[in-house]
DNA sequence: GTAGCAGTCGTACTAAGTACGAAACCTGCG
DNA sequence: CGCAGGTTTCGTACTTAGTACGACTGCTAC
């Protein structure tokens, strides 16, 4: 019954000694298979073969740990490269950040409520802000391009969260109940849009991004100065 | 010490009957307040004078409560006139569904996790639909329109709920702060952003939402067929 | 080896959601 | 007027979660 001293761990996944590092990962792994819901300091001790105290020598609270798992999920985010061409590298930075939302779909939600945020964070819109000031964009089309950017991209990512599918073709599944669910035509233009066009084979809602993508950018374009 | 019968509530405000509706108002109301964390059943019972178990007469759960308010937050957001002017009616909209967000910023942070949408949600992305049909888009446009709008409006409401700050002149107040944070010169085209433009006299973030929307409505414009 | 400190955790308190079933209340009917 | 049956309200209590406090452990530098 008594454990010998050099078999350490019992019954829980990767002992030593736990870091900063390895606490974040954890909780990012929990909220990214199971929601922000399921990220508990518990559940993230447990994760971690660890006690709920313990991870307080990591992080000050939940609070902090949130803030954290914000910033970490800015920095997976690709910058824009201030010396590149402004157009291309928006572009890039804001389907990259559109990706990185979709993995970590609750990190949306957590955006509302954090009102500091992180270095991560900064740096990114630092950079955002660097490549339009560089490219000759004025002091206000600047101000004027990266809250609209900004808002598109978080924007379309809330969206996405929020949309009961996921995939070209999962959309059947869950949009016919719903249609159903609108009886006698209480919602017609739903209706039509979805079986003319929702619900047609090759739909996929994902696709939509680069629309309006390509919209704002030409838009900011033609406006510049 | 014996309470007389006429005289009824004794340190509670609203006695009588409780409602649904009187439920949804007193959640609304708290969360207005104090945000979603202070929502909780034992402060919604208390709010109306009651205790905790009656509200699971008008309610199901939490979840159903969050829920239903998400819907009633839709619910006060002007739809378009599907008869009306696409650009004029698609604008009015927007414009009462940012002012909407704004004071239930609260709600925008719920978007995320719920996925299965109300009636007056449902009735209102019909109306935005149907306003565009009938003004001649084709589906496929439609459909773009439709993802682009609504993303510029929840990711706009979004950002504008995580500033550190409220109002024209506001701004500074927090933003020094965080300008001193950026230690030397670690972000320099905030920095410069930042006394540039962000903190001149007269500048108000909030005025970005109208370019921005003109911008897409004008894009959408161009590419109506 | 041992003082000292960083890291770990046991215990326990608080807040919050909510299951269960009883009490209070109201209504229409005899 | 009184009572049966449904409706509403709530008392009690269990569960999960965050976290304060202080003790224990084990490593590191002397």
């Amino acid at each position: 019954m008594t454990e010998s001293p050099s078999s350490s761990a019992p019954a829980a996944p990767t002992r030593k000694r736990l870091t900063r590092e390895r606490v974040l990962n954890a909780a990012l792994d929990i909220a990214d298979r199971g929601g922000l819901q399921r990220l508990t300091i518990r559940s993230l001790a447990s994760e971690l073969g660890a006690r709920p105290m313990s991870v307080y020598h990591y992080v000050s609270g939940k609070d902090e740990l949130l803030d954290a798992l914000v910033d970490a999920v800015f920095d997976a985010i690709d910058s824009p490269d201030p010396d590149g061409d402004w157009r291309e590298e928006i572009r890039r930075s804001a389907h990259s950040a559109r990706a990185v939302l979709r993995k970590h779909s609750w990190a949306i939600g957590l955006l509302e409520s954090r009102t500091s945020p992180g270095p991560a964070t900064l740096r990114h819109h630092d950079r955002v802000l660097a490549c339009l000031l560089r490219s000759g964009f004025s002091a206000e089309l600047t101000a004027h391009a990266y809250a609209l950017v900004d808002s598109y991209v978080y924007g379309f990512a809330l969206q996405e969260a929020s949309l009961p599918f996921e995939g070209p073709d999962a959309v059947g599944g869950v949009a016919e109940p719903i249609l159903e669910r609108m009886g006698a035509g209480e919602y017609p233009a739903m209706v039509e849009m979805a079986t003319n066009h929702y619900l047609q084979p090759g739909y996929d809602w994902a696709d939509e991004f680069g629309f309006g993508l390509d919209l704002i950018l030409d838009g900011l374009e033609q406006r510049r100065g």
